[in-house]
DNA sequence: TCCTCTTGGAAAGACGTTTTTGCAAACGCT
DNA sequence: AGCGTTTGCAAAAACGTCTTTCCAAGAGGA
């Protein structure tokens, strides 16, 4: 006794075309020699019945596994990426939705076994998120043969690669900018130990950017777990300072959210006494805190987008004219940054 | 030209061994009837070859996709599941580690459409966090022939299912217990509109414990977005009250932060004047707040774990004893709940 | 000795595609 | 009319594994 439920495949939509499998295929994928009229006529058919190619053949008789990793967890120490966990969050559905759209499926690497050729899962491309300098894992999939995109760049590395990213230099100048015009003349930056090439990006500008100013830079490290706790105890000692910062410009939101506790309970009022921005993904929070966090949106949706875009280019053999995606940054100005006159 | 580096398959093998393939494949899938000393022999080489066996060769002749998937977006609403970061993260981590153990990989759905057999991607099995009452999503993958394990249970659904979950009835009594011998005289339940077995079962065994314990009940739910901010308002209103609570258990680790803001706000002292604990995934936040939170250890990677191990079991056909998975709690005590004599 | 039963292993088919090759028929040119 | 070229499509091979079927050799019994 038959399944009837069995989904229809290339030969049912053959057979019932009255032509070859040869032609479907070729129909459907738009190869070989075919008159429009065949060709129309077959993907009717296909279409009637629901007709979805295998994946699983396909991926056999082409070569490939049809999964695209991505890797999450740097190793040692607290995963950064992990951390700032909104971000993550919209990068890899973002990554995920366009995996799946062009016939590819995004798994999660939870640990760099994962992805080992010898260990782990067998796949066609992987996307690094913000990889460290001389990341091991970017190396060893190299070595492996198999493609990589990184969103952030790996840090020192002359070699070419595909990449997906923020202009950090040109959106930090737009925030400084942002700050100064709204009154801020002693700017610090509050930053993480993290060495991904956003917090290099993001310090280099800032110093370029006050020594064309002639403003002296002030750099503050916070502890290297990214909570706001650690927030707090960084922003407090730049408001202990002889001369405290009157903006502060945080890396991570979290160190924003500690940031303005510590304002809060040392007197110091925001955006009165304090201006403060930070950079966002698409969550509601920062929008939210009291006062409204001021803060440089980085699209995260856009770099998984781009990132999976440009690994599935690179997979399907479509060499992109350019390796390096930017994705476009915009200030969203809030009271944390509004200060009455 | 050949390339030399292509992986070994299950004709270099056969050959290095001296046997046919389908020997090599009895060999190692402990199929067939082979002597224990040709077994042992056609391991040695595959291991000596690094053979791997095709996946997706595999796949096809078998009938799978070797895919599962996990779902994330609840219809409508801010996604709670998502929000509460941390936790998701961490279940989604573990259960992708077990699934590529398993010869699975579990791929993200990152909207309901992601998983519809017409249009989304197909896999031989899903894992849905934390459904609603009456899931579509649910109901649709099983329509649609798809073995689906749910972690938390579908509320109000009668019919056999897999899930897995903590004992929260139990575990909320845990707590409350603990609160009760800490001092607490008015417990509050501080919890959010959710419509997941997860809440419902927290407020139920609340009510029941209030009853038995003769305390009156009083629960709030915040604003349906898990933020900081909703926990910060609740709370409020809680602590506005012509009686406040002396003890507030919190849902969600979000709304337990933000009652850490509206206490102090209102110069109301944890945990002198007010006993807070909450629930916990792994993260270091409640750790790290100020005072420490007491929490409600959840273990989410072992819910992620057990489902991705529930829902393999039941592909491959192990048919498991036990449908349902409970996974252990742990109150940990820390200062918010540490009130001096 | 002959027959049957067990054991060890090989051959071949199948999974559902894509791709290569091949073959007619139609067409255009001289 | 004869010949090369295009056009339209089909047949068949291939992808790498698992599974079913089948055969030969040896063991055991009558």
């Amino acid at each position: 006794m038959r399944q009837p439920r069995a989904r229809a495949g290339i030969k049912q939509v053959a057979a019932e075309a009255g032509v070859s499998v040869t032609t479907v295929s070729h129909a459907l994928n738009g190869k070989g020699r075919l008159p429009d009229e065949t060709r129309q006529r077959v993907r009717r058919v296909a279409d009637r019945l629901g007709y979805k190619p295998n994946a699983t053949a396909r991926n056999l008789v082409v070569g490939k596994t049809g999964l695209l990793g991505i890797a999450v967890s740097q190793q040692g120490g607290p995963p950064s990426a992990v951390t700032d966990f909104a971000y993550f969050a919209q990068l890899m559905m973002a990554a995920s939705t366009e995996a799946i759209a062009n016939g590819y499926a995004l798994v999660l690497a939870p640990a760099e076994s994962a992805l080992d050729p010898h260990a782990g899962i067998a796949v066609d491309g992987a996307i690094v998120v913000d990889p460290v300098s001389d990341d091991p894992l970017v190396h060893e999939l190299r070595d492996a043969g198999i493609a990589v995109v990184s969103t952030g760049r790996v840090p020192g590395s002359d070699e070419p690669a595909c990449w997906v990213d923020n202009d950090h230099v040109a959106a930090t100048r737009s925030m400084l900018d942002h700050l100064s015009r709204r009154g801020g003349r002693r700017i610090a930056l509050l930053t993480s130990p993290a060495e991904i090439s956003y917090t290099f990006d993001v310090e280099l500008a800032y110093r370029s950017w006050c020594e064309q100013h002639g403003i002296a830079p002030c750099v503050k490290q916070s502890a290297p777990d990214l909570t706001e706790r650690a927030g707090y105890a960084a922003a407090s000692e730049l408001l202990a300072l002889p001369e405290p910062p009157d903006a502060i410009f945080a890396t991570y939101d979290r160190l924003a959210f500690g940031t303005l506790l510590a304002a809060e309970t040392r007197g110091v009022r925001v955006p009165d006494d304090l201006l403060l921005a930070t950079t966002a993904t698409e969550s509601q929070a920062p929008e939210q805190a009291s006062p409204s966090l001021t803060t440089l949106d980085l699209h995260p949706q856009e770099i998984g987008r781009g990132a999976a875009s440009l690994l599935v280019d690179l997979l399907d053999g479509r060499e992109p004219d350019q390796p390096h995606l930017l994705v476009p940054h915009r200030v969203v100005a809030r009271s944390s940054t509004r200060r009455a006159r």
